[in-house]
RNA sequence: GGGGCCAUCGUCUAGGGGUUAGGACACCGCCCUUUCACGGCGGCAGCACGGGUUCAAAUCCCGUUGGCCCUACCA
């Protein structure tokens, strides 16, 4: 099962994120599957970001990737440090690659020139996309000509640059193949005759996406590249790069994509994708984890199958243990709210009210900073049965405020007139500790011949405005005996 | 067009020659109940299609269909 793992090299796993506005949940899901391997190895999880692209790549966007990573609990051994650009935790940074241009790539360009790996080419965006198009025209498949390969151009003209590629009879080819062997995906064969010689900086002297990761990824050490298999076709034109800079290649595992509901690749259609809309929609980050851990995911405890309802609800720890490449799907996911909001009510159900407290928060009114831990405890205790955080702030919010109208449906049906004496004789109790406040109603309900349902309704709609609430002893508890005899006293005594 | 990947209930998946094709979510029903919930029990539902190979195929092979990725001086 660790055969993935090479016992003499350190474990280091990246994410590395383009800063677009937003983290996306698939780039999470990618993150968490890095963190896991990197933790069940006692490896190095690094965060990487990939701003090379000026018009997208704010401090801002930046910022919105760490704050979503820290929320999630994806926290990273090496890079950004929030907030401050100009700082980095990690021996081999910078962790954003515009600063890394002039001390890393440029660099490494020029040896690639050096060494005759590389060559300036001279063809233009414009002829080439000429070329392209009378290509296209003629049915023809398009790939650069290589013409300005063993033309050896000076940098007297303005030129890109682009990597020799293998042309098919090189010794580290397989049968004139360039060969993956995914953790993941298994053995894939690329024809090295169906890549052309790419492009590995610009006419403006900016290095390209393809190269930059692999100067960072051995620069960073990184063992083992997991990322999404977006980037499987990309594979081969990097293999053939750490082979022209003489590194040793790391281990690649694709993941699968994310789809949405109708199988299409997840996008704002489908609802949200940001990660910070589910810190929005009250969903704790474990649940978040959870339900993004298991999709494309199936753990084995020793071979087997999770199945039990007990096992699908792994902690952090248990996933870490039990995290293993090989059990990763091959196919993409769709994504499924409704497990997610399944996983969600279930940590809910299974957290402490501390460890619930400080997500909590966020959805309550400035007042609920101002009540004691105790009562914090018992109103966390008495919603827990909520399916976010979300709709247990909902269940408090008749705490805060007396109800603004008032259902007159249930008014009609629940405080009749048999009620109301048993209201009245309510407003008398003074103990409001749950095994008192249970003795009290018995002897009230008993003396009135009425049921609980009957008074504990009543007291939901003088209340709350609607008979709905938590359990009514919880109910008048976290409300406490003042509130509950002023708001009751305007049914009785009015 | 070329290169590559993928295909089991509605969804996430287990199973990889002989299984009544297993589990989870969702859905439906019943029970419990101080409301709403929670919880308990039960039910519905699936191997994309067509050919092979084999005594036997969800499982192996080929093809078809469908979905996705790459094919940029984007990342």
């Amino acid at each position: 099962m660790t055969s993935e793992v090479s016992m003499s090299r350190r474990i280091v796993t990246r994410f590395a994120p383009s800063p677009t506005g937003m983290l996306h949940i698939g780039g999470v899901r990618t993150a968490l599957f890095c963190w896991l391997f990197a933790k069940k190895h006692g490896g190095t999880f690094i965060l990487r970001v990939e701003d090379t692209d000026l018009t997208r790549s704010t401090d801002d966007n930046i910022r919105i990737i760490e704050e979503g990573m820290e929320w999630c609990g994806l926290l990273w051994d090496e890079g950004p440090v929030v907030g401050d650009p100009s700082k980095w935790i990690g021996p081999n940074g910078p962790y954003r690659q515009m600063q890394r241009m002039e001390s890393h790539y440029k660099p490494a360009i020029q040896k690639l020139l050096d060494e005759g790996k590389a060559y300036r080419c001279r063809c233009t965006k414009e002829e080439l996309d000429g070329r392209r198009a009378m290509a296209e025209k003629a049915g023809e498949i398009f790939q650069y000509d290589r013409r300005c390969r063993e033309a050896n151009h000076d940098d007297s003209q303005p030129a890109s640059i682009r990597l020799k590629m293998p042309l098919g009879s090189e010794p580290w080819l397989e049968q004139g193949d360039i060969v993956l062997r995914d953790l993941i995906k298994g053995e894939l064969r690329f024809p090295a005759t169906s890549l052309d010689d790419w492009i590995i900086a610009r006419t403006d002297g900016t290095p390209t996406y393809n190269f930059c990761v692999v100067v960072d990824d051995t620069d960073m050490e990184v063992s083992h590249v997991i990322r999404g298999d977006d980037h499987v076709a990309n594979t081969p034109k990097q293999i053939a790069l750490y082979h022209a800079m003489e590194y040793e290649a790391p281990a690649f595992a694709h993941v699968p994509m994310i789809l949405g509901k109708d199988g299409a690749k997840l996008s704002k259609r489908h609802g949200a994708t940001s990660i910070t809309e589910y810190q929005q929609m009250g969903f704790l980050p474990s649940a978040v984890r959870l339900a993004l851990a298991r999709l494309s995911w199936t753990p084995k405890i020793d071979g087997r199958a999770i199945d039990t309802v007990e096992e699908e609800l792994l902690t952090d720890e248990e996933m870490i243990q039990l995290f293993d490449l090989g059990d990763i799907q091959k196919s993409p996911a769709r994504f499924d709210l409704d497990k997610l909001n399944w996983m969600n009510q279930k940590l809910i159900q299974r957290a402490t009210w501390q460890e619930i407290e400080p997500h909590f928060r966020p959805f309550l009114p400035e007042a609920w900073n101002s009540k004691s831990d105790a009562w914090k405890a018992h109103a966390i205790q008495s919603t827990q049965k909520g399916k976010s955080l979300v709709e247990m702030a909902g269940f408090l919010e008749f705490v805060w405020a007396p109800p603004a109208e008032f259902d007159q449906a249930a008014v009609a049906k629940f405080i009749t007139e048999t009620v109301k004496p048993a209201l009245k004789e309510l407003c008398a109790l003074q103990d409001y500790e749950h095994d008192a406040l249970h003795a009290g109603f018995n002897s009230i309900i008993e003396k009135n011949g009425l049921k609980l349902k009957d008074l504990a309704q009543a007291l939901r709609v003088a209340l709350c405005g609607k008979p709905v609430s938590p359990p009514i002893f919880d109910t008048l508890m976290l409300l406490g005996r003042d509130e509950v005899v002023a708001r009751v006293g305007k049914w009785v005594w009015a």
